[in-house]
DNA sequence: GCCTGGTTTCGAAAATTACGAATTGATTGA
DNA sequence: TCAATCAATTCGTAATTTTCGAAACCAGGC
């Protein structure tokens, strides 16, 4: 039988891209869980880190049993919360999928305009795959997906995708990678070892393209579906990485990172995904509204209370 | 944290419906898990089960919990086949959902024909909520899902249901049960504990017609999305339970009970959802055939109407 | 009343998990 | 090139959790 502990100390070292920051976040010490991994290792039989230098990175495996760890152990926090619910307490719910790809700040920012309704809403958010979010949406378990990319087409889902707003593209580096790079951006990028963001963002081939067309190349250290798993990677100067302009003070100060460059030809855009052509409930009206607005315009530099997983 | 461990314990023992023999399946003794159940209710701050008499029961709570617990081991179950398959070895995989309202071996006998095809192919199956199987589907990550009732239109999922077959209902009572039972089917189901499929399957609503018709009145003992799990209560002695007539046999021996009547009058049909519009899939198309071919009518059971108490 | 089949309580034994001390191994930089 | 450093690991032992035997309890059934 499956040691789910094993499972949930991998989650944490796999999110954290380090035993002992995994260790600190646990409290616990670095070899109880490099054991304990090591068991879960054995378990599988099967190879779920690949000890490079002195720092851990993912075996194919491991990207996968991530995937289905994540996945559990999110399950496991809903199961808690349901039954934590008070039956009496029901205020109108806004279930939000927020994918992966989707950096929180920007989620944040995002949804702040739904919480500030005269009806108070009470906030439901779930973060997954795209694919998984819309699934859910189709079976009505959510309002709204908030989304890096309009409803993929070959999803057979009805939804419709209402633009929110788009903004450029910053490039950051941990400071010891900052400092062997080259002074003109974005010439300095070639040779680098940068990182991408997955299949569920629409950054990652105008990305690409637009590096080729400088005739840049660059070493692909990584490709993470999840944004805050790519910057906490990025965190430990695995390579350089992409985040929206808009959240570039933000991901700064998160993440210990410096940023290196933007541009404003490659765009992120974000998207709300219902399953209704007209939107109707309140929160995502506003929400639209306001995003509309000139959210990505004005930065309002929110601070980010939330933790970096 | 949440201990996993207790959630399988809690899990096994709500499926059995009993301590003891969930004990027995995780080769552990009755007190262990009756500790370690005691446990998560503590830690989760809420009754799981109800002690009422001898009996366990599950409360509300306890039935929220355990569709999330089936869900999460579930998955890890997953995990450890996603894990455990040898990257060489690719058949044809052939993914088929198979709502919980669906028993074993009626999925069973449909799905038959899909193994014996000439090119051999890989069934991996997955059980749960038709709606949530649904929504797997529309993600593509099912070829088909098996059901009790067509696909249900509330959801937005592009989809089709193929009818497999129908048939009529029997009741079951375990022994004890059966004996305090009247002689005439089915007057004698009245004022008796009666078990009912839930919202899953589309039997209910008929059934509970068929019941007023004759004047019948009945206590309904429980809803269970699950037919398995409904049986097993009714094994327990909980109530009268409901099931497919052609598979009478099979649940007699399997759940230790008997079978007190049976009626044409309401009908179990079975469906194949899939995505496309004309079936493409050769296994589908295999089982589609030979479900219409009679899988039903040519019943290898005795045809035995009246009723044995 | 007195079995029967089941659940629960209570220690003590067994197993698992966590930590301190010390090791290895790669990277940094004098 | 050779320490100094940072991170992962190994090993033996301590702390914690899980498990079980013994015995009590509880609701039916005879």
């Amino acid at each position: 039988m499956l040691n789910y502990k094993h499972l949930q100390y991998f989650l944490q070292v796999a999110k954290s891209g380090s035993v002992s920051r995994a260790a600190e976040k646990l409290h616990l010490t670095p070899q109880t869980l490099s054991g304990q991994i090591k068991s879960l290792e054995e378990r599988l039989g099967i190879e779920l880190f690949r000890r490079s230098g002195r720092r851990l990175e993912l075996t194919r495996a491991g990207k996968l049993a991530l995937h289905y760890a994540d996945e559990i152990f999110r399950i496991g926090a809903e199961l808690e919360e349901a039954l934590s619910e008070s039956p009496g307490t029901r205020m109108t719910p806004f279930r939000v999928g927020i994918s992966d790809a989707v950096p929180k700040t920007i989620a944040h920012r995002l949804l702040m305009p739904a919480l500030s309704l005269q009806e108070p809403v009470k906030l439901i958010c779930r973060e997954n795959r795209l694919e998984r979010l819309v699934a859910e949406l189709a079976i009505h378990r959510l309002d709204m997906v908030l989304a890096n990319k309009p409803l993929p087409t070959n999803l057979d889902v009805k939804g419709y995708s209402h633009p929110l707003g788009e903004c450029g593209v910053a490039f950051f580096a941990s400071k010891a990678l900052a400092h062997t790079l080259g002074p003109s951006f974005p010439a300095n990028l070639d040779g680098m070892p940068l990182l991408l963001p997955g299949e569920d963002s629409a950054l990652r081939v105008p990305l690409q393209r637009w590096l080729e067309k400088r005739g840049l190349s660059v070493r692909i250290a990584g490709e993470f579906d999840d944004s805050a798993l790519m910057k906490s990677f990025g965190e430990a100067g695995l390579g350089i990485f992409p985040s929206s302009a808009v959240i570039a003070d933000e991901v700064e100060r998160h993440y210990r990172v410096v940023r290196i460059g933007q541009t404003d030809e490659i765009r992120e855009r974000y998207f709300a995904i219902t399953v209704e052509r007209h939107v109707r409930h309140p929160a995502v009206l506003a929400m639209s509204e306001t995003a509309h607005g000139g959210l990505f315009s004005q930065s309002p530099e929110v601070s980010d209370r939330t933790g970096a997983n």
